[in-house]
RNA sequence: GCUCUCGUAGCUCAAAUGGAUAGAGCAACAGACUUCUAAUCUGUAGGUUAUAGGUUCGAGUCCUAUCGAGAGCGCCA
C-alpha cells in the first residue's frame, strides 16, 4: 500500500521488535468516523507485552502527519481517521503509487473462437474479463502476454472441409456467411451420417499428418475466419498479442507424446494414451484412434510457450464446466515436469436470459456477438440520438463490458439491456456521465487550470468523502489482482463517480469566489477524472467526450 | 450413483477470502432544478445470510447434516 506506506512501515517495524512475523494489513474502514482499521493485533490480546506495543504504536501514529485520529477499540481493533488534507497532493502520484514492486511475467489465454464460427454471446465474458485482466496487470507494471487460444483444427474444422469437399465447393470462392452456414450442417450430418462421420476422421487424420491438398484447404478456412473474426474485435476493442492456435502446436505434439511415453508417464490403453497418474477419473490424453484431444494441444502449448515467451504464471480464461480439465491439465504439467510455473483457471458463469435460461435468439439459435452490440447500440441511440458515431460507439462497448465486468465473474448473470443502459444505477452510462460533466467543468473553467500549488484549506464532508475515495484505489487494484476478478474495480469506479456526483451538485465551484477553496476543489475534480480513466483503462473502457 | 459450485432485502448483486453494527443498485415512498448538463442529488423503508448443529475471542465466510438449484463425470472444446 504505497500512499500509506510510510504508516505501515513503522508499524511493521514495531511488530517485528516484539517478534510478532506478520505484516500490517490495513483495510477500509465502515465505520463512520474511521477510513481505515487494522486488526492484526486482535489475536495478541493476551500477548504479555500488549501494553508496550500498544504505546509504540501510539507513538507511531501520533507522530505520522497522515493521522488525524486513532483509537484502540475493544478487542485491539486499531481505527485510523486519515488526515485528507495531507493526503490530497499524494493522490497526484495515482500511476506510480500502484506500480508494483517484483512483478511478473504472465500469460493470459482467453477469447477461443472457432473456425467456421462467429463470435457469440458465449465469448463475451472471456473476451471482458480476459481483457481487463490483461490491462490491470499491465497497468500495475506486470509483464503480461494475451493470446488467443484458436480453436482452428482437429475434428470440427475436418468436418467443414469435408462437407465443402461433398458439396463440390470452390474453397477459393468461400465466403464467411458461407462458413457459419456450413458449420452447424457439417457438425449435424456428423452425428447421423456414418459416411460422413468415417469421411471427416478421415479428413482429419490427413490434417495432422500435413497432407498438402487438405492442408492448404485448411488455410483457406483459417484466413477467411481469422479476417472476420478480426474484424469483430476491432468492432469490440479487442487485440491480442499472439493468435496462437491449436493449428500452431500440431507439429510438436507427436514427439511430445513419444518423450512421455518413454518417460513412462503416459501408456497405452485401449490404443488410446492415458496419464501414469493414478488418478480418479483416469486422465485420457489422447483418443483411442491416435487423434488429439483439448488436453493433448493444452500441454504441447504450454510447451511452445515455455519455448517462445518467458514467463512465471499462466492465467486460463474459461467457463466453469471447464474446471475438471485444467484441473487435469494442471495435475498433468506437474507430473510430467514440464517446467514448473504458476497455473490459474480464472472461471466464469454464463450469461442468461431474463428466466434464467442461457441467452439465446428467440428461435433458440447462438447469439452473434455483431448483433448484440447492435442490440445494445439502439438501446444507447434511443438515450441521446444526436451523438456521433463514435461517441455511440464508445457507449455501446461501455455498456458491454461495465454490465458484464460489474458481477462477480463466477457466478452467472442475467442480461437485461434495459437495465444496462439505464442512466442512473450502477451502470456504463452512469459511470460515464459522472467523468464527462467533470471534464467539462474543467473546460469551461480553463482560465483555472488546476494548479500543482494548491494551498490545502479544510474539506468539507463531501469534498473529504471523495478525497478518501480516491485514495482507495489502491485496495481494490490488489484485491481484483490477487482473485482475477475485475468485479472489485468496476464497483470501485462506481463508488467514485457516485461520491463525485454528490461533490459536484454540492459544490457549485463556479459560484466559490475564495480563490484557495475554489482551485483545492477544482484539483480534486481534476484527480477524480484522472482516477476514474485509470480504473476505466484496467476494465478496457474508454471515456467518451460527450454525452 | 460420484464429484464440484451455489442459496444474502420484493428484484439484481456486493461483502477485503475469519473481523466490529451484512452493504450497493433497481423498484417503492418523501423531498431538491430561473443549474457547473437534474443523464443528478438528499432522505425513508426493506435482513433470524435456506434450515439445524459445531469449531473460537469473533462465522454470510470454516466443519457436519438436511432441504433446494445448477454444473461436470475419459475418446467435444
Amino acid at each position: 500500500m504505497n500512499l500509506l506506506k510510510t504508516v505501515t512501515d513503522d508499524l511493521n517495524i514495531i511488530l517485528e521488535k516484539n517478534g510478532i512475523d506478520e505484516v500490517i494489513d490495513i483495510r477500509i474502514s465502515n465505520l463512520d468516523n474511521y477510513d481505515y482499521q487494522i486488526n492484526n493485533l486482535v489475536k495478541y490480546q493476551n500477548h504479555p507485552d500488549v501494553e508496550s506495543i500498544k504505546d509504540a504504536i501510539s507513538n507511531s501514529l501520533t507522530s505520522s502527519v497522515l493521522v488525524d485520529v486513532f483509537e484502540f477499540a475493544q478487542n485491539l481493533f486499531i481505527n485510523i481517521q486519515i488526515n485528507a488534507e495531507s493526503i490530497i497532493k499524494n493522490l497526484e502520484n495515482a500511476k506510480n503509487n500502484i506500480l508494483k514492486d517484483n512483478k511478473e511475467s504472465v500469460i493470459i489465454d482467453y477469447g477461443g473462437p472457432n473456425i467456421g464460427k462467429p463470435l457469440h454471446v458465449g465469448h463475451l465474458r472471456p473476451l471482458n474479463i480476459g481483457r481487463s485482466i490483461y490491462l490491470t496487470n499491465k497497468i500495475i507494471g506486470n509483464n503480461i502476454k494475451s493470446d488467443i487460444h484458436l480453436g482452428d483444427w482437429g475434428m470440427p474444422v475436418a468436418q467443414i472441409i469435408t462437407y465443402c469437399e461433398l458439396e463440390g465447393l470452390d474453397f477459393d470462392e468461400l465466403t464467411i456467411d458461407m462458413l457459419e452456414e456450413i458449420y452447424p450442417n457439417a457438425s449435424k450430418k456428423y452425428n447421423v451420417d456414418d459416411d460422413f462421420k468415417r469421411n471427416s476422421q478421415e479428413t482429419n487424420k490427413k490434417l495432422s499428418s500435413g497432407e498438402k491438398e487438405i492442408y492448404s484447404k485448411w488455410k483457406k478456412i483459417s484466413k477467411l475466419t481469422l479476417m472476420s473474426l478480426k474484424e469483430t474485435l476491432l468492432t469490440l476493442d479487442h487485440d491480442f498479442d499472439y493468435w496462437w492456435g491449436e493449428s500452431s502446436v500440431n507439429d510438436l505434439i507427436p514427439d511430445m507424446l513419444q518423450n512421455l511415453e518413454s518417460e513412462g508417464k503416459i501408456e497405452k490403453d485401449g490404443g488410446a494414451f492415458i496419464s501414469s497418474q493414478i488418478t480418479d477419473p483416469r486422465i485420457l490424453i489422447t483418443k483411442s484412434d491416435g487423434s488429439y484431444l483439448y488436453i493433448t494441444t493444452d500441454l504441447a502449448t504450454a510447451l511452445l510457450r515455455n519455448k517462445e515467451i518467458p514467463h512465471e504464471k499462466v492465467l486460463y480464461v474459461t467457463d466453469n464446466r471447464q474446471k475438471l480439465h485444467f484441473e487435469q491439465l494442471f495435475e498433468s504439467l506437474l507430473f510430467f515436469n514440464f517446467p514448473l510455473k504458476k497455473y490459474a483457471h480464472v472461471g466464469f458463469g454464463t450469461i442468461n436470459d431474463p428466466n434464467g435460461n442461457p441467452l439465446k435468439t428467440r428461435d433458440g439459435g447462438n447469439l452473434k456477438l455483431v448483433d448484440l452490440y447492435q442490440q445494445a447500440f439502439n438501446y444507447v441511440q434511443n438515450i441521446n440520438n444526436t451523438l456521433s458515431e463514435s461517441d455511440l460507439h464508445c457507449l455501446t462497448n461501455t455498456v458491454l463490458t461495465y454490465s458484464d465486468l460489474i458481477t462477480n465473474r463466477k457466478t452467472d448473470y442475467k442480461f437485461d439491456l434495459e437495465k444496462f443502459t439505464s442512466v442512473s444505477g450502477k451502470t456504463g452510462i452512469y459511470i460515464q456521465y459522472a467523468q464527462v460533466r467533470a471534464n467539462k467543468l474543467i473546460k469551461n473553467l480553463s482560465e483555472n487550470k488546476p494548479s500543482l500549488e494548491i494551498t490545502p484549506t479544510p474539506l468539507g464532508t463531501l469534498d473529504r468523502n471523495l478525497v478518501m475515495a480516491l485514495a482507495n484505489i489502491e485496495f481494490h487494484l490488489e484485491l481484483s489482482l490477487k482473485n482475477n476478478e475485475p468485479h472489485h474495480l468496476a464497483n470501485y469506479l462506481y463508488d467514485i463517480s457516485s461520491t463525485f456526483n454528490a461533490f459536484y451538485q454540492d459544490s457549485n465551484i463556479k459560484k466559490i469566489e475564495d480563490a484557495d477553496e475554489r482551485n483545492q476543489k477544482i484539483f480534486i475534480t481534476a484527480l477524480f477524472i484522472e482516477y476514474s480513466h485509470l480504473v476505466m483503462s484496467c476494465l478496457g473502457i474508454k471515456p467518451v467526450e460527450e454525452m
